[in-house]
DNA sequence: CCGGTTTGTTGATTCCGGTCAAATAGTGGT
DNA sequence: ACCACTATTTGACCGGAATCAACAAACCGG
């Protein structure tokens, strides 16, 4: 874990966390933020350490996840250029990270100091607002994270998975995954060997077709179908 | 669903979510709110409802849920007397209810204004601060729920469960749950026969004893080795 | 561009937990 | 207190997804 290049101020208002901020305020939170850079597999914080800092993923991908005691890893999310993470733990009683980070690839950060962005959201109420949006809509994903588990089988997890990847990147003909097959299976609570199973499942049904990590819907009707249960056609 | 009873200033100063309001502020807030009652299996609002408010629980029992085209129920939280719900619909930019919410007992609410309650927190930090609190609580408990389903199976979702609620009411000898069977099995994403069959392994264990709706923990330790999936010996 | 390690696929097998069924106990409302 | 309905328990059975195994492919660091 090393510290590096210093970021532009224009380049950190890019990100909501900030943007909100007043140039004194933005100052404050500035001032004992560390440019921080790590390899692939190199760890960022574990889960229940103190949570000193807030982070902003500048480049490469990180992975936030837990473990079971076996060992089992579930991913909580997939962070990427742009978004910041661990905003939660600000305002917790016990500030610590509620979760393990760990880096995908090589990638350059930028951490807040937590008590100095508290201050200068104190005075900014448009920048809590931003705030409380942003974990509200993690919220709700949240929220459909456990219903997806609690109320749908590992295939329907794994097309609707595909589908909203596909909605989101604006229904290109092919694109990629977003990291290894092995870590889509974490994210989606399923062993790497059912969701191959699925993908191969998907493409018989000629749904999509698949090379290494790229994936082309070729029928995205049908894929939407098999999303919602109705692959018996 | 029926207006009654108008709450009073002070009750509602035990809200957090309201605490930290000043009297301008407060009064701001609940100039437009409602006191409402609804009849046991009541539905007070359902998922992709607009969120024009969100709630104070008064007295009785409700669910917040999510359905599976199936019809299956995944609870995501049971609420009582003296929680609020809904804050985090406040600052989506499209403000629905992310579940379905029904009443478990005859329950008495109070109904803010979305759009009164911004106004308000607008100049009081303390009440954001406080907001931002909660919704960081909620966030946790929600990654745990994730980590729960993804990584530990039914019997130890049970035993975990348990030991929670046991710890939680700190630690009397015998304690009541907090709803039904049928409603802790759609907590835990459980059939009712699983939390059934569950429950008796750790009678039968000699962990706990049970009566109806009411559970005596006999030995902490072992329900304790249960939860970790030690449940051997 | 080479070699070792990680990732991905496919098959065989196992078993947890869901489903169906049926009997019993409990509960709310009148 | 009574009655209809709902909740709970138990047993039998089944199926989905994990696990184990073996191999193929891809990737990364040097």
């Amino acid at each position: 874990m090393n510290d590096r290049r210093e970021p532009t101020i224009e380049e950190l208002r890019r990100f909501p966390l900030l943007s909100g901020l007043d140039e004194p305020g933005l100052a404050r939170a500035l001032s004992r933020a560390r440019a921080v850079s790590v390899e692939r597999g190199e760890t960022l914080f574990r889960h229940g350490d103190p949570a000193r800092r807030i982070w902003l993923c500048r480049k490469g991908q990180l992975k936030l996840y837990r473990l079971s005691d076996a060992g089992q890893e579930k991913i909580i999310a997939i962070i990427n250029p742009g978004r910041s993470f661990a905003e939660a733990t600000l305002f917790m009683p016990r500030r610590v990270y509620p979760v393990h980070c760990v880096a995908l690839k090589p990638s350059e950060l930028v951490g807040i100091d937590a008590d100095d962005l508290v201050d200068s959201l104190r005075d900014d109420p448009d920048a809590c607002f931003r705030l409380l949006g942003t974990l509200s809509m993690r919220m709700h994903e949240k929220i459909d994270q456990i219903e997806s588990l609690a109320l749908q089988n590992a295939h329907l997890r794994v097309a609707h998975y595909l589908l909203d990847e596909f909605r989101k990147r604006g229904e290109p003909e092919t694109f990629r995954l977003e990291a290894s097959k092995k870590h889509i299976a974490g994210l989606l609570a399923v062993q790497p060997e059912t969701l191959s199973r699925s993908l191969t499942a998907l493409k018989r049904a000629g749904a999509l077709d698949m090379d290494a990590r790229f994936i082309t819907v070729l029928d995205a009707d049908r894929l939407e179908r098999a999303a919602r249960g109705d692959l018996a056609a």
